[in-house]
DNA sequence: GGACGGAATGAAACCGGTTACAATAGGCAT
DNA sequence: ATGCCTATTGTAACCGGTTTCATTCCGTCC
């Protein structure tokens, strides 16, 4: 009568001696698996009801082999693009009956290799991430415990994880192409950190070799008021640079704001031209030209890729997924200073 | 020789005896515990090392009794509020040494509920949710389990689980306030689904028993695309309406992105007000008029209360965040029909 | 020289489930 | 009545670690 509440709690034993059967007949029940006849299995249904018994999910795993859990380490959450990604890999795994843990490395290979050890001590089955430049100790840590790991929003089939993504030196080439047919030869190019990201440097790659264009390189945070704040510093004085190629969305988001903010415009005086294809970006005014990045389309087929790794044991190819260059003309127009600043709205005609 | 390359994982048996000791000594040597001799030890590593052994989680866990996880079940990661919380979220939680599952509940109660017992099956030591509305299956779970639940995004005291967040009425009041203090009395109202959606809904309380102005309320899925289709739609024809207050900062920013594809002048012509103070808003042009919702903060004080909870059995108090208007004139201005349209410029002054 | 104390290690129980296999019982054909 | 088959249930081993407690081995102290 004095006892404590009986905190403990209440195990599959518990339950048997309860119900009076035995520890293999409460298991069946639990599991709906074998034929148990309808007597017993509302004696034992009544007893895990009165005990609030619910199964440890360890001792399953322990008994499975299986945790039916993996993880996803990207760069941050929050940006959009990430966020996208992981909304779309979330929903693909569930459907393979698998659970997302997500850890952000926030561009340090450091911190990613030391947030994959902890996922890996949770006991992950498997595991995502961003890129293909990781830390020694990460790929130890892979290749001792054999866990299957795809890389992400890189392409690269030479490389010895599975990548599945997207051509990330092609996309920038792509918007740069956009540029350069409309004749801009002096270009401003917006990125963000290039330490511990190598979807930048690759990115970046794509702008050496061209003598006859003049690249005026400006990093900064990933975030729209770093580029806001960099328009409006750029162009506060009219610079001869006529565009501005941001590799991110959200930096070309922020140039566009920048850009507005001084009232300068888009595109009759400057271009401007992104790399992501958030949401967004399809709806200000005016649209911004970008390359679509199919990062839901990443997240479903990395999901897949993972699942079938974890589930049967089939390591999958890399995939390479197409970039594209969405409203082309919409935030871009022909150099001003070689055409009539009217020319600009002819290029919707096309 | 023919034997097959031996598959199965190696166990602390399988290392115990390649190194001739007992479990109970790699055991020790595993968790740096207890005094192992120099010799032992290093011999106990090589044998480690050797057969690539990495211990169990879910061996570990069934002893510990800890799995070290939580899970958040957030309506979408495809918000930049929401990504913004969880990447406060997981941040604090690492430090606490716990992992974050994610899952999306998609404001769908049933799917919140199944997403739920999905995570207590892999193990979650605890939960986050958002707001105070879940099914019957999730709370009878929450009750079986004693499973620590913390509800975000939602103040309410009186709520049967503490509850870490603002409060969403008078968040949507302040909002009001602002544009009432200028004269605005015939205001559109733009918010997203209110089914399986509480937050939206308190929100929608603030403009009750208020016969002196006008709202019109347009509803619409929540995303910027929407709320630009929705203003060019709504203010192609000059409507009664001089404002747009938007529930969400993402449909404010797309009424924004509307009003200027239309040529209407923001804040000279319509007003608009947003909530939520998304990194964004502060950086559009002009800059968004809105209401900061602490969501970081929520994060960090949302992660410490389940991790005290957690790990010491303390349940938590509710803790009330405050909101804050930011940019309180930049994208508002008196209503116009009432003031000469220069006063806008005024509002800086003060 | 024998008892004592601490360090190093091992044997075995244990955590909470699953499951192979054995055992029991009732139904039915012969 | 005997034997066989099957539906139901129990026994106990097992999964891969942790941990308690006993044991062994030394060095020391008296």
């Amino acid at each position: 009568m004095a006892g404590a509440p009986e905190r403990r709690r209440a195990t599959l034993r518990d339950v048997a001696q309860k119900a009076g059967v035995s520890t293999a007949t409460v298991s069946r029940v639990v599991n709906c698996n074998a034929l148990v006849s309808e007597g017993t299995r509302a004696r034992v249904q009544a007893a895990i009801d009165a005990l609030h018994f619910v199964p440890s999910a360890a001792a399953r795993a322990i008994n499975s082999g299986r945790t039916h859990v993996v993880g996803a380490l990207v760069p941050t959450l929050d940006n959009a693009i990430f966020s996208r990604f992981l909304d779309a890999l979330e929903e693909e795994l569930a459907g393979y009956g698998l659970s997302l843990v997500v850890a952000t490395a926030k561009d340090d290979i450091d911190r990613e290799a030391e947030r994959a050890k902890g996922l890996v001590d949770i006991g992950v089955e498997g595991l995502i991430v961003s890129g293909v430049t990781h830390s020694p100790v990460l790929d130890a840590l892979i290749v001792k415990r054999e866990l299957p790991v795809v890389a992400t929003s890189y392409f690269d089939p030479s490389y010895h994880l599975p990548t599945i993504g997207y051509d990330n030196e092609s996309a920038a080439r792509s918007a740069l192409g956009l540029l350069l047919e409309n004749g801009h030869r002096s270009i401003a190019v917006y990125h963000g950190p290039t330490t511990g990201n190598d979807r930048t440097r690759a990115r970046l790659k794509a702008f050496r070799n061209d003598p006859q264009v003049e690249f005026r390189y400006c990093a900064m945070p990933l975030g729209v008021s770093a580029a806001s704040d960099a328009a409006r510093r750029d162009f506060a004085e009219p610079p001869g640079t006529t565009a501005v190629l941001a590799l991110s969305d959200v930096l070309a988001q922020g140039a566009l704001f920048g850009l507005q903010a001084l009232g300068i415009s888009v595109p009759g005086e400057v271009s401007v031209v992104g790399i992501d294809d958030l949401p967004s970006s399809a709806a200000t005014t005016p649209a911004l030209t970008t390359v679509h990045l199919p990062v839901r389309e990443m997240g479903q087929k990395a999901a897949a890729a993972l699942a079938k790794w974890v589930e049967d044991g089939v390591r999958p190819s890399p995939e390479r997924l197409e970039t594209k260059v969405m409203r082309a003309s919409s935030s871009l127009a022909p150099v001003a200073s070689n055409l009539r600043r009217k020319d600009s709205g002819m290029r919707e005609l096309d």
